[in-house]
DNA sequence: CGCCGCGTTGATGGCAGTCAATTTCAGTGG
DNA sequence: CCACTGAAATTGACTGCCATCAACGCGGCG
């Protein structure tokens, strides 16, 4: 049975069942993932919609895994609006921080969000002395690197379309691990809003200008065929005529490369 | 020839003085960081305003420490525009990646910018028998997760003026490495301009601003006064009226909290 | 001096936030 | 099965902010 159709299962048997962490556990060790070494001292607990994981100040005692479901971390802000700095899906992990407390609050957002919460100190005790358990750890927090860079890539984005066409194609990438041409949003219009750092309704008006392009097809809300890829990915305003670019001071630092290049550190 | 003499060389082609690399090296060492103990391994390179560090798709051989100056984590995309995934300023480490190679390219921004580069796999070769190494290691990945963490939330606020004000608190922040009151900007407006991700002109414009407020002073070009620190924290848009925020549905996730709260995994 | 990089200011148009109305959909209970 | 309800999603109208184009001042440097 593959890990989907088991996580299929967690979801069409939820509500109070009694001995669901036992299950979830199941389903924990039956997907690989970096540390898995450490799964007997991992506590399972499933968060519906809204709730929260963690909250910024608290003691920073447990790293977590998504064992299904999507989580955000995120602040609010004094007038009220919600700022998401990373958007955790299946698979991924969070709660890393420098200090000794969580610098962001984690909600679950998605119906059925099971999270698997690993008691910090004694994983990286397990660690001083397994330093394969040490390269797994450094290994996912570099991916969270990366996931985070990419939606800095995401938010630097000019036009609403094109934040909404990166985002898409990044839900494609991160739920199938590896490119697919569907994807079903695991989240709401607000909540890639929130994410996207927009209105919800120039979401729902660039999904619109998306289809109308061509680019992408909809069956209902949430399940996104992505037509062209190609045109999606490189959905940006026109490249600039020649002498423009030349003129363009971005341009220009890169342009004059110095005359004598460093020695590249490949010592 | 060691590694360190032609780097060496390298540095004296590029800026007139002899024994520069020696000299660098004494400041690395002279100076607390989590790496110090693999600090006989390193090379030290001066790089100047514009010099690419390293490119994307490049194998990721090593990580950077930056020991003077800043440089940046950046793509340039079809249209011409940078966009800035990382600032490294003074003391920040680069150069994580989860796969062989870097996802990203870097430049160095500053005039004298100096970077210390530590070969990957001898330090994690070091690390599999160090644990202290290895949590160090970890820390300063934790660090880096911070500090993307806080640019997207600079990037995600509304208005320019909010943008350059955190800017100016940030920097104020991790240059002098705590609160202070005055701040000297490592880059020029341009540079600013593609991390924050508006326009060059917008981010003068909101200097004016901030200054006509009476939130800011400058002295020249670079030098920032921070003169209300509160309000340029606080530098958002009015906070919504009760009745609105009742009705806004941001909030009601968090407001109907949940009639049986998780167990808290503090198993 | 002339050039160039940097910084500032002005004028204008386009995109997106906001408010508002409407439609669709899922869940609930009769 | 259907009516009802509230959330989710869409669409429209209007306003405001910012990107863009342009011009100009400034300082360093060959």
């Amino acid at each position: 049975m593959r890990p989907e159709e088991e996580a299929n299962m967690a979801t069409s048997s939820s509500s109070p069942q009694s001995n669901s962490t036992a299950y979830y556990r199941h389903i924990l060790s039956s997907r690989p993932h970096p540390l898995q070494k450490t799964d007997h001292l991992v506590v399972i607990t499933p968060f519906q919609r809204g709730q929260e994981v963690c909250s910024q100040g608290q003691p920073a005692d447990h790293w977590y895994f998504v064992v299904s479901g999507a989580a955000r971390q995120c602040v609010i802000r004094p007038d009220g609006r919600r700022q998401v700095v990373d958007l955790l899906l299946c698979g991924d992990f969070f709660g890393f921080t420098a200090g000794e407390e969580y610098d962001f609050s984690v909600e679950a957002i998605a119906k059925e969000t099971v999270l698997a919460a690993y008691p910090r100190r004694r994983v990286e005790m397990a660690a001083d002395s397994d330093p394969d358990l040490a390269r797994q750890i450094r290994r996912i927090a570099f991916d969270a690197i990366f996931r985070l860079q990419s939606q800095l890539l995401i938010l630097g984005r000019i036009t609403a379309p094109e934040k909404v066409g990166s985002f898409i194609l990044e839900m494609a990438m991160r739920l199938s691990r590896g490119p697919a041409d569907s994807v079903m949003l695991p989240i709401t219009r607000y909540d890639i809003a929130e994410y996207l750092a927009v209105s919800a309704e120039t979401v729902s008006r660039s999904l619109t200008e998306l289809k109308q392009r061509g680019l992408i097809k909809m069956s209902g809300t949430r399940m996104v065929n992505i037509i062209d890829r190609d045109a999606l990915e490189e959905c940006e305003r026109e490249p600039m005529s020649p002498s423009t670019a030349l003129n363009c001071r971005r341009d220009r630092d890169v342009l004059r490369a110095p005359a004598s290049p460093p020695a590249p550190p490949y010592g």
